[in-house]
Parts: C-alpha cells; structure tokens; sequence
DNA sequence: TGGTTCACG
DNA sequence: GACGTACGTGAACCAG
C-alpha cells in the first residue's frame, strides 16, 4: 500500500454550508462575503485539523465550472427546478477560488462536468496506484465511490463515512446504492425516479431484488397493486434516473495527481488574503496568537467563529473531601481567625443555614465560610438541639457573631462566593447586612452551560467534582418526620454546611476561569450577576393581596362548581369525579359513546381543552359543562384557595421566589408561589388579579414591552418590511393578513397572529395546519406566502440550525447561550424538537436579557429621579409591577419607559424601537 | 411518582 | 414514506 492519501474536497457543499450559516456579512471592501468568511475558516480548520492527524499528502478543492453539464444533455429537465444562487453569493464565488489559492492549493473545475464528477475522476486514477482517498462531503451521490481505500469525511459532525455508514442509512452495500438513488429520485436536482417511492421502498426493492434491472423485470412478483404499477409506467424514468445519478469516472483529469502534493502551508499569500478582506480573527488564529478573543468591533463574524470552544477543561489536583476537618466554630476567637483569614485571602465562601426554605420567611441559624479546598468551618448560631433530651449547645451569640461577620461581608475588597447567593442576601439583609462584592457559582454555571444539565450544587458537584453532596434530607430527613436545621446536631450540621461552603469555592475555581474563553463574561457581568439584589429586593418587598376579596371569590367560584357537577352528572347520568381524565374520558367515550381517539401510551381518551371545545361546538352540552367547571376549580385550587395560604403573616404580602437558573433560554421563573401565571385572559380569572392591590395611599403601575418578541425577530432576521411597520407602529398582526391573504378582516388577522407566534416557535406546516385547522398544504402555503413576502426569516432559521449543529448552541444578541445537545439525537422527534428550540431559544432569551438589563438600571435611575421609594415588585417576562404614590406615577412613568425602551443599549443597537405600554390603578388588575 | 391539564408570557 | 402535531414556565389533581 502506498502511503499517500489524497483528500478532495467537495468546495460546494462547503460553499452552500458557509453561506447558510452565517449572518450576511461584507468584508473590508463593503462586498458581501459571508461565504468566503465561512468557506475560509471551514478550508483553514480542515486543513488545520487534518495536519494533526495522519494528514493528507495530496489535497485539492473541487468546484461546480457551469451550471449546464453532460447532464442536461440527457435529460433537460435536469436541475431544472433548482433556483439560481441568491443574488449575495454570485460575487463570492471569484472570492473563494481566490482562498483557495491562498491556501496554495489548487481550485479544480471543468466545463460540462460536475463537481461529483471530477471527484470521481480523481478518485479512480488515485485508487489505481493504491492511493488513499477522502471526499470531504456527505453527499448522497458520492458515497457511491466508498469502497476499500475511499471514505467520506463528514465535517460537520467530524465523523468518516464508510460502507457502514451506507448500509445503515440506505440498507445496500455501496455499489448498489447508484441503484438505490435512481429509485427514489430526489426532488432537489430533479431526478425523477419512480413515484411513490422513497428511501424506504427503494432500499427494500434493491434488497430484495439486487439491482435495479432485476426490479424493474420482476414486477409481477411485487404484490403491493399501486407500487407493482408505478414501476411498470415510470420504468424508463427509473432507467434514467440510474444514468442521472451515475458519476463520470472516466474523464481526463484537468490537472495530473502530483500537482495536488500538499506543500505545507505557505504563510504569506494567506495572511495578505486574510488582511485584504479583513478577517482579523481569523488572521490571529492562523498566526497563532491563540484562540478568537471577545468580538470587537467590525461584523459580529468573531462570535461565531469556531474555535474557542475546544479547549480541554483545566484539571485542578483534587484535595480530597474530609468531613472531619471541617470545623465547628463556638467561640469569638476562632471566628475571628476564620474572619481574618478571609481577608487575608480577599475572598471567601460562604453560605448560610435557616429554618425555612422560603428566605423572607426563615431565621438564621448559622453560617459556613471555606477558604480553600477542603478547609471550611460552621458557625452554629442558633441550634437549640433536638428540643427532647439534648439542651441547647454552646454557641456563639447571635448579635456578637453578626457584629463580626458584618465587616467582612460587606468587604469591598473581599469577593463573596455564594451557590444561589440570592438567598443568603435575603436572609442576611433581614439582619442588616448587605452582601457585596460577590459571585455565585450556579449563575457561573447557568451563563457557561445552559441546557446541558441543571445547576443545583448537588448535581455541579457530581458533575464537576465527582462528588456526591451529603443530602439535605439525610441530615433533616423528609415528609412529617422532617427537622428544621436548628434542631440538628452540631457535628452532623458541620458536615453538611461547611461541605457546602467547600464545594462552592471548588466550583468557583473550576467555573470562574471559563467566562471569558467561552465569552460568557457579557452575560454574567452585565445581566445575570447585577441583577441578584434587585430580585433579593423584589422577594423581600413582596406584593399586597386582598385576602377578604380572595376568599369572596374562592366561596362564589365553589358554589358555581358544585352547580356545574351536579349538571355533569345529570348528563352523564351517574355521578363520577369529574376532576379524573381517565373517569371522564370513559364517560364521553364509552359510556356516551362521542367520537374522540385515545392519545398517548397510558391509553386514556384526552379530554383537554381542544377536545372538549370540538365537542362543545358540535353541541354536546356536557362538554362546555366540564370546560367551565375546570375552569372555576382551577382558579379556586391553584389562586384563590392557595394564595391566602401564601400570605406572610409578619408582612401581610405573598413573596415570591424569582428562580435565575431554571429555564433554559435565560428567562426568570417564579415559585412559592408562581406570580407569573395569574390569570388575565378570562373573566373570572381577572378578577383575581384585582385582589393584587397596593396599600393604602399607594397605586399600582404595569409597564409591558408591547410585542417585544416580534420586534426582535424583524431585528434578528432583519426583515425590512416588519422593521418599517414598527417604526411606524402600525398594527403587526394586520400587516402580516394583508401580505398573507391579500385583506384584512377579524379572521385573517387572527390567523396571522398564529402564523406569526408560529414563526417565533418554529413551527412545521403540519403543526400550523393542526392549529388553524386547515390542510397540511394550505399551511404551507401560507408560510411559503410568509417567507416570500418577508425575506429574511428563511435566512434566519437556516442560518440558526447551521449555526447549531455545527456548535452545539445558539446565542442571543448579547451572546447568552442555550446549548441543545439533543440536535444531534439519532431520533428525529427530538432533534426535530432541538431545532424548535434553537429557532425560538434566541429571541425568547434576547428579551430576557432586554428586561433584565431594565431591571438592573430600574432603581438607580429612579433615584436619581428622586423616586428612590418607587418599589418594584414583579417581573412577568415583558412586564414590569410597581408600587408607588399617587403624585409618583407621571414622573415615573417617564423614568421607567425611558429604561425599558432603551435597555439594550449600548451594546446592541436595535433597528426596531420597543414600545413600552403604562397602565395604573388600585389594583394589578385596573393596572393592564 | 408520572401523567394530564391548564394558568401565564 | 413515516414521523409528529409550537417555544418557555409552575402547580394542582388523580391514580398507581
């Protein structure tokens, strides 16, 4: 065997690839030149890649010369379909050749042949003198050529295709798969194959019969009527087809094998390349001065070129976890060597311990500082034993440890590292203290590695330490037998809080050092960490709820309810628990014998609301019965019930719990209870929100971003004429029925807000067809009607899937990442699903960065309005609760639009404005 | 505990 | 040709 190994790379696949992955951008020139960006990084990472490897001794770059070949010859209608190159690549084509040469490798094309073909060529002269060869590529067509000494190099998933891959994909061996192809057509280059067959069918046919001759001359053994018919008529496309999708490999070769010897890489006609169009990443990279860098200035290719993302987790020499050497801290001296230590070392972890989980609510009981790896201590300040047999134990006092620990906490020059430092900060400014400056290790972790695993300290310390936390219920237990902190036992307290103290500062270490490789220092600066004390203050402030009013409406919803079962029952004619889906569902459907299908692998009928609704609407009265009986109980159970239990008795408000790092595109979530889903959308339930109230000689005010998510997707996918009708503030949702439908009325625009909402959720024809209750081909339509008549969006979502199947995430405009592992799932459902995500994951997140950046200036720029008792109450993703005096709300208002709509700036300058709708009342409900 | 349903943006 | 039937949350209830 010879030990040269050819590599021929297929340039316009990787052409088309770097075109649909990024942004349009233009080069230092004002040329439009994305491709080239793409093409040259992709050339230039190959090659890169390769060198390190058992690398290539010949390499060339394969093109398209032409569009008409021999093909056409045989077959006019030969690609006939496929539309010319958007008007943008054209002018990069030159470019490319001009990388390529760059590079100082050779640019191969010819007249009349394709790209496939001259890879053919190649490859058979190559294998002839017992070369090796690759094909860069993944195409379909050329994977006929796999054979022993000829595989595929995938480069988007760095995998090497060979005979496996073939028979795995298509079920046949390479050499059949010619036949295979000429089969089942392929619509994109307009083979027409035979109809009514696919890969599937194909691949089974070729099984079964071993080539496409035996197929077509053993028909009368096919028993399937419509498939045995469609062979016989389409037979001569068939015969075609194999002709079509068969390579040239017999051409002259345009240039001798040895002119494609690899000669290293000469670095200067590259770097003027690179310097001419202005690719300064990409220059620094070839140079060697290390990974891309944070963007700065110029077109935002930096941020999305590869690269950074590989490098190899540092290992840190891993102190062993010790839980004896933890120590329990009960006097003032050894506090205040620990105190000192800490300022010794300018930071310190720390975390405290309460009785409750619910902050406003809990009472210190102590507190646990580490230092270092494996060196941590517990300050018990409240432990009263196990009330029984046990007495208190000796600690140290409540005001006298405070007094100490005080300075140090508020310690400019001391950083403070918390998990969920948001708790402490509640708990602690209870007792006058105000934490800062500070870090929190589950933000590091959500702002480094969204979407790949939660970041609760127990789950980052398995992941990141192989550490298994002492469980909070092994120490407190669980259900009725559980115990509140202060009643543990000083040991076993020390073991489990000064392990969390450790385990902080570790994953501080590990996660700190990350942020800027992985450029997440924007969002963890600028949004996630500066808005900690402002949630702190909103969960401490809490909200005014009318309990009077709450129970009013939970006795008034209760008797409606029990009315509404009765008349169930009567319909139904037997009394069953209405609340029970399964029991419901046997009444509607076996009983009462309605029509409806059985949904999902319990096998229980669904009787959610679109079912009822149908049934509701073809007359049956026992479904609107139901619709409204859930209804009311929901709002009972789930509002007007729960929410008097949510009272603080101390406060005479609800205090929510604000979670940062739950949902997985960087919105906020809200627990204990959720203020973020009161009801509004129906009459009861409004009514409820007017039990949201503001104390006495106080109001209300709500400030929402009106449409914000569609503002932002005009913006990111750059669709002038969405852009234009905000700026003018016309009516979206009417703009869309008209370019979509051609008129304007209450039913197009309806169906143009779903198709927009459909756009930002990356939806499917199918999808979209169930929801309008349309055909599957009117829906697309539609959306074809859609992309056509706003450009851009098509660029978008193309642009974001390749962007996240070649890197694993997607980004906001301020560079916050959701990574969607599951884009490469071998089941389609869940990359299907993956790629919904990705569409919708940038914009959704671009708001939450948006108002969290209002958030975090809200406060001081109200104070320096003189508003500085303006108190912010709820943040409900494009809404903003305040609570404020009568004579404040004009003033205020005035401050608070200005934040919002300008929130964005500096660092990302919207080309849409942000509308920002004020309302206020007494009430939250009066507010909207 | 998992499945279902439904409240919100 | 089969597949699936919109993105992101949290809470209550039923049934096993």
């Amino acid at each position: 065997m010879s030990s040269k190994h050819l590599y021929l790379v297929d340039g316009s696949g990787y052409i088309f690839r770097a075109y649909h992955r990024l942004p349009p951008l233009t080069n230092r020139h004002g040329i439009p030149a994305g491709a080239v960006y793409g093409f040259t990084t992709m050339l230039w990472k190959l090659i890169n890649e390769l060198h390190q490897t058992d690398g290539p001794t010949h390499l060339a770059v394969i093109l398209d010369a032409s569009s008409k070949t021999f093909r056409n010859e045989m077959y006019d209608q030969y690609k006939a379909h496929r539309p010319p190159p958007p008007e943008d690549l054209v002018p990069q084509f030159p470019l490319i050749r001009d990388a390529v040469r760059a590079f100082s490798v050779p640019c191969i094309e010819e007249l009349g042949l394709e790209a496939d073909d001259i890879i053919a060529c190649y490859a058979e002269a190559a294998l002839a003198q017992d070369w090796q060869v690759t094909i860069v590529s993944s195409d379909k067509d050329l994977m006929q050529l796999i054979r022993p000494g000829l595989d595929l190099l995938d480069t988007m998933n760095n995998r090497r295709l060979g005979r496996e891959h073939v028979l795995e994909k298509f079920g046949v061996e390479p050499e059949a798969l010619g036949d295979v192809l000429a089969l089942m057509g392929d619509s994109v280059d307009n083979v027409p194959g035979v109809p009514g067959i696919g890969p599937k069918t194909a691949s089974q046919l070729i099984q079964q019969f071993g080539n496409l001759d035996a197929v077509l001359a053993g028909t009368d053994q096919i028993t399937k009527p419509k498939l045995k018919q469609s062979l016989i008529d389409h037979a001569d496309n068939a015969r075609l087809s194999r002709e079509l999708v068969r390579l040239k490999c017999d051409a002259p070769l345009p240039e001798p094998l040895d002119a494609l010897e690899l000669k290293g890489l000469p670095p200067e006609p590259l770097r003027a390349f690179l310097e001419d169009q202005g690719f300064k990443s990409l220059l620094a990279k070839v140079q060697g001065d290390g990974p891309a860098t944070l963007p700065s200035g110029g077109p935002t290719m930096l941020a999305l070129a590869p690269g950074a993302e590989e490098k190899p987790a540092p290992v840190i020499a891993q102190v062993p976890f010790n839980h004896k050497d933890y120590e329990t801290v009960v006097d003032e001296a050894a506090l205040d060597r620990w105190i000192a230590e800490g300022f010794a070392c300018g930071r310190i972890a720390v975390d405290t311990e309460t009785d409750n989980v619910d902050p406003v609510r809990a009472n210190l009981v102590g507190v646990s500082l580490s230092t270092a790896p494996g060196k941590a201590c517990y300050i018990p300040l409240a432990h009263i034993g196990d009330g029984l047999l046990s007495e208190t134990p000796k600690q140290i006092a409540m005001d006298a440890a405070l007094a100490r620990l005080k300075p140090l906490l508020e310690a400019a020059h001391v950083l403070k590292i918390g998990q969920n430092i948001k708790y402490d900060m509640v708990v602690l400014s209870k007792y006058g203290i105000d934490v800062a400056p500070y870090d929190d290790t589950m933000l590091l972790s959500y702002d480094l590695d969204a979407g790949l695993g939660g970041h609760g300290m127990d789950e980052l310390a398995q992941r990141h330490l192989d550490h298994a936390c002492i469980e909070f219920k092994t120490v407190c237990g669980t259900g009725k037998s559980q115990i509140s902190f202060d009643k543990v036992t000083l040991d076993r307290a020390t073991e489990y809080a000064a392990e969390d103290a450790d385990v902080t500062l570790r994953l501080w270490q590990l996660l700190k050092g990350r942020l800027a490789p992985e450029a997440a220092t924007r969002v963890y600066e600028l949004i996630d960490r500066p808005l900690v004390p402002v949630l702190a203050g909103m969960e401490r402030a809490g909200i005014k709820v009318d309990r009077e009013e709450l129970a009013r409406l939970s006795a008034e919803f209760s008797g409606e309810a029990t009315r509404l079962e009765a008349a169930i029952h009567a319909e139904a004619g037997t009394p069953f628990t209405v609340g029970s889906p399964k029991q419901l569902g046997d009444i509607l459907f076996d009983k009462m014998g309605l029509k409806g299908g059985r949904k999902g692998k319990t096998g229980v009928y669904s009787t959610d609301v679109t079912e009822l609704e149908r049934l509701a609407s073809d007359g049956v009265a026992i479904a609107r019965l139901v619709l409204d009986w859930r209804q009311l109980t929901k709002l009972r159970s789930t509002y007007t019930d729960a929410l008097q239990q949510q009272i603080n008795p101390a406060t005479g408000r609800v205090h929510t719990c604000f979670s940062m790092a739950v949902a997985q595109t960087g919105r906020l979530s809200s627990t204990d209870p959720n203020l973020q889903n009161i009801p509004i959308r129906s009459d009861h339930g409004r009514r409820i929100r007017d039990a949201f109230v503001a104390e006495p000689g106080k109001v209300i005010l709500s400030a929402d971003y009106s449409q914000i998510e569609l503002r932002l997707a005009a913006h990111m996918a750059d669709v002038p004429a969405l852009k234009d009708a905000f700026a003018r503030g016309e009516d979206i949702h009417a703009l869309t029925a008209q370019e979509v439908f051609g008129e304007v009325n209450r039913d197009t625009r309806a169906r143009a807000k779903t198709i927009n909402f459909s756009i930002l959720y990356g939806i499917s024809a199918w999808g979209l067809a169930g929801r309008l209750e349309v055909s599957r081909e009117e829906a697309q339509g539609m959306i074809d009607r859609y992309f056509s008549r706003f450009p851009g969006i098509n660029h978008y979502i193309a642009a974001t899937l390749g962007q996240v199947r070649d890197q694993g995430y997607v980004s906001t405009l301020f560079g916050r990442k959701t990574h969607l592992p599951w884009i490469r799932s071998a089941k389609q459902g869940e990359r299907q699903s993956a790629e919904r995500q990705a569409i919708n994951a940038p914009i959704q997140g671009t708001s939450a960065d948006i108002i969290k950046r209002a958030m975090v200036r809200m406060n001081p720029a109200l104070a320096a309005a003189g508003l500085g008792d303006v108190r912010m109450l709820l943040q409900v993703h494009d809404e903003l609760v305040f609570e404020l005096a009568p004579e404040q709300v004009e003033p205020a208002s005035t401050v608070i639009r200005a934040v919002m709509a300008g929130a964005a700036e500096p660092i990302v300058q919207l080309s849409v404005p942000l509308g920002v709708e004020i309302g206020t009342g007494p009430s939250w409900g009066a507010a909207h």
